[in-house]
DNA sequence: ACATTTTGTTTACGCGCGTAAACTACAAAA
DNA sequence: TTTTGTAGTTTACGCGCGTAAACAAAATGT
């Protein structure tokens, strides 16, 4: 590989000229830019990153914490995690995938402290995230999928707007002409973080509820889907006798259809299903399909990615669409009026 | 960040000894190689990793090329990448996951070119596949989720033994009873790339039907899930009138069991449905539950890291259980003996 | 005419580490 | 005693680039 003395013989200049051309920090005449930039071009030259890094002391390298633990049934995460990635591409920088399987995160600060990490990007964000504590001590920039309850400090990012669409899942309902509705949440394990997504969906779904003038009636499941095959005797045996159903986590949403079409339980006639949380590619995997209001994950991460790397960059906030993010409500096939109207 | 020379100002010893301590390339007497690592310890040092990699000359970086055109219904690809970066976290590297919506890889050789990559893994090979071809010639160590038909060359693979899972499932079929199969893969669209395990599972499965006297009848289907509900018409409806269908793709399978279900055709009654590439997290969201022998994606993608990261370090192949996966015949409830008999 | 600023370019050095080569001390062999 | 290792450690330099500071030349002001 050509290196910047080359170039800087090539085209008859110093070797700063050529680095000054490069970045643009200097301004460098007409005629000399020509000649260094086409020198560059003949010899194919592209400046060392690692000498880049360890000159400018910086990586422009980014991790995503990908937690593993909980393999589920959709790929939300990958989605994520692809948009993050390909913002970074763009953006001259990379990712690097780092699988965390618990909550620790002493590597990765080391390894930024190592210089090979300039930010990281976290997902499954708690209200009080350790994480987030502890690398702001070591002054490591952090991107956030989803958000602390820190709204002010932790700038850096990407959330779905729970309350909104909350709303707009009950209004819906409501509209329907649904009075009773319950709302599926992930069951809260012996472990104590709480997922910052549980607690502002449940908070939304309660005050759209209240909003709207619907009983509201919180079941709760884990992640698998026999979990939600099981939900659904607890759903139809409940006394709040709801006629339909919110459900945060993709899991249950399918286990419930399918336990329905196994006791012969006629969704949408006998319950509505509305996923809060089911990507587009996997709706088809679901019958009937599955109605959702679901985040828009690719966006996400690739809004994340950004603006922790604008930050990085020390330029301003980019111009992105929103912090954010709703979510489409696509009516499919398993929602309609109550059948008992 | 602590750096070398204070660790070695502190252990009273020079900046190589320190060096030398950590690579182990030198002998060092035991109690100056106790002063350095407490030294070390003690001012938490961690060796900057760019500073190291511009003066070793290897990033100590790989990058996962990862297809985002088929944006499947299953993960298996996310599987493949979790096993590739959690084997590359335990060996001290990193992997960074570079979507690519094409297959060119110019940027990737210009980025390790400019010494940020030590080397690549790509997924969907083909037969012939240009990228491993291009990488080779750029002298680009590569280390491949499948593998192309120079078997002897590109040795850095972690493949599926398609010979050996088509012989399973045709001699699984055969046993139940089944005369004449199907075989539903993917059609080949108007670019001209075939991924090899289209290729290999063809032959395998034309090579096992023989074996095994049974009649087969290709089927062809997009990997979307509406292409398999068309296709499950298709299959009933052809004179070779199947009893059972194996299927490359786990699109088809689920339209396949989907039509099935909507126009009351009983699986596995009538039909017969295993799937040949479902990951274990995605059977689940199916009904009946998809019988699979399907391939264990992260330890073939933790296989090929290590394989390609052995290679970088120059040291001799790893110790790894296999190169080509088999993988389990799970028997679940979309296969039985055909009702006709 | 000279002083001053502006513009464009170069010189010079540091970033933190790997490692070849040189060196020292000391033991073994002659 | 002198020679010849040998083990342990240091010296010295290079990796390729960013960038502050120095500098030269041209433009501007007085």
């Amino acid at each position: 590989m050509a290196t910047r003395a080359e170039v800087a013989k090539l085209a008859g200049v110093s070797e700063a000229t050529v680095s000054y051309v490069l970045s643009g920090k200097r301004k460098i005449s007409e005629p000399v830019q020509r000649r260094v930039v086409s020198a560059m071009q003949k010899l194919n030259y592209r400046p060392n990153r690692m000498a880049q890094a360890l000159a400018g002391g910086k990586s422009r390298v980014i991790a995503l914490l990908f937690p593993t633990a909980a393999k589920g049934i959709a790929n939300v995460d990958l989605e994520y995690g692809l948009g993050a990635a390909a913002a970074a591409q763009e953006l001259g920088y990379h990712l690097v995938m780092w699988p965390t399987f618990d909550r620790s995160i002493s590597e990765v600060i080391a390894t930024a402290n190592a210089g090979l990490l300039d930010g990281v990007i976290l997902m499954e964000v708690a209200m009080q995230d350790e994480r987030v504590s502890a690398l702001s001590k070591a002054k490591i920039p952090v991107g956030l999928i989803g958000r602390t309850d820190n709204e002010g400090r932790d700038s850096l990012f990407a959330d779905r707007d729970f309350a909104g669409a909350a709303d707009a899942a009950v209004k819906y309902f409501a509209e329907l002409g649904h009075k009773r509705i319950g709302f599926v949440t992930e069951r809260r394990g012996k472990s104590d973080i709480v997922v910052a997504a549980l607690v502002r969906a449940h908070d939304g779904m309660v005050a759209a509820a209240k909003k709207y003038g619907l009983k509201l009636t919180q079941f709760e499941s884990s992640t698998d889907v026999d979990a939600g095959r099981r939900l659904l005797h607890q759903i139809i045996e409940s006394p709040a006798s709801v006629t339909g159903v919110i459900a945060l986590n993709p899991g249950a949403s399918v286990g419930i259809l399918q336990e329905a079409n196994i006791i012969g339980l006629s969704i949408p006639k006998d319950l509505s299903v509305l996923s809060m949380a089911s990507p587009e590619s996997f709706v088809s995997a679901t019958q009937p399909r599955l109605s959702t209001i679901s985040p828009p994950a690719y966006e996400m991460g690739d809004c994340a990615a950004r603006r922790l790397i604008a930050h990085l960059e020390g330029s301003k906030e980019p111009d992105l669409p929103q912090k954010l993010w709703l979510g489409e409500l696509q009516v499919r096939e398993t929602t309609a009026a109550p059948n008992n109207l």
